[in-house]
DNA sequence: ATGATAAAATACCACCTGGTACGAAAATAT
DNA sequence: ATATTTTCGTACCAGGTGGTATTTTATCAT
């Protein structure tokens, strides 16, 4: 039983589709594994489920957070960002944990927890790197840090879930940088 | 057989939590309805979610669109698009389309098509409003009319969204107005 | 009152879901 | 080579889904 190959099925699956469409017994069949396999391994769906957000969070959304660098300038920050949310073709199907937040409703406890968690952490990595800008004198805003910060989040939140959509980019780009016009670098 | 009081029962459970998450067969004890009875009115779950669909936009769509008089200034229709999408009591469940637009996958091919038009029609009324509002000089923006009014409309969606997450209304309400400073009124 | 007709609900269908009891197989120990 | 333990998968469970065949109920001429 290959647990990482499992959970890797389950991560493409949960990302190509939505993770609530994506049933137990399909994900077993896509990575050729038994059922009583899968739930030794994992305990259940939500343990599944929740396995899968860990590992996308340090395979994937680490490359979001390696944009915030405390020396990037503010603008160029922002322009990243907006390639990786709107342009980006890794993240053409949208993103496994914006796509858990919006039906967090259906979510078990354990996967729950970690969607608070990531997304606590988010909001605690651009409340970081707009702190750093300010220090720099690259971000000159009087806005609360933490606003602005879940700000942006739910901006790229939004993008990715109109990714996931099928929208066309070129629009989900319009619509993300006029958002992100309003936070200048400078 | 009550067609009204059934799509009615319905609009209110697809509302309080999410169309995809509701079953006919919910509904038809809510209802105090044979199953029988709701298949011959309406056909079949795509058909009820359509009509629910029809019946929402006219009852509660149709109040976001009358904030959007040609003669309303700019400032003041954004004030109480930001009022209605974060704070009235009203749309603290979300909203009924939006959650059917964010499930499309999900959807019936009448539903989905309903979804479509209602959308159209949205950025259609935005666009038509910016435009009143251009020729009255209270929108002087270079920006293309219906990117802003698609801008717009992706905006409140996201706020409603919020709202049916059971997001703190203030934190929805600071982060509507922020994406909302971009459209300014003179 | 009775027989024909229209309306409505009970009871069912096949299918799919998450989850598991239990028997078979394989690996290890003796 | 045999006994023991551990791993693994078939085959199943109860419950819920959208949808419907069939029977019951009610209406209405006669």
């Amino acid at each position: 039983m290959d647990a990482d190959k499992t959970a890797d099925v389950a991560m493409r699956a949960y990302w190509a589709s939505d993770p609530t469409d994506v049933s137990i017994n399909a994900i077993c069949e896509r990575a050729g594994v038994s059922k009583p396999a899968l739930y030794r391994e994992f305990g259940s769906e939500d343990g599944l489920m929740r396995a899968v957000l860990d590992r996308y969070a340090v395979q994937v959304l680490s490359e979001l957070f390696e944009i915030l660098q405390p020396q990037t300038p503010l603008d160029q920050a922002l322009t990243a960002l907006i390639h990786f949310a709107s342009v980006d073709p890794k993240m053409e199907t949208g993103c496994v944990f914006f796509k858990m937040r919006a039906g967090k409703h259906r979510l078990g406890p354990k996967t729950r927890e970690g969607v608070n968690a990531v997304d606590a952490g988010a909001v605690a990595a651009f409340t970081a790197y707009l702190n750093a800008r300010r220090e720099a004198g690259d971000w000159t805003s009087t806005q609360a840090l933490e606003t602005v910060a879940r700000y942006l989040v739910e901006q790229i939140g939004l993008a990715l879930m109109q990714r996931a959509g099928g929208q066309d980019p070129a629009q989900i780009k319009d619509t993300l940088t006029m958002s992100f016009s309003v936070v200048h670098g400078q």
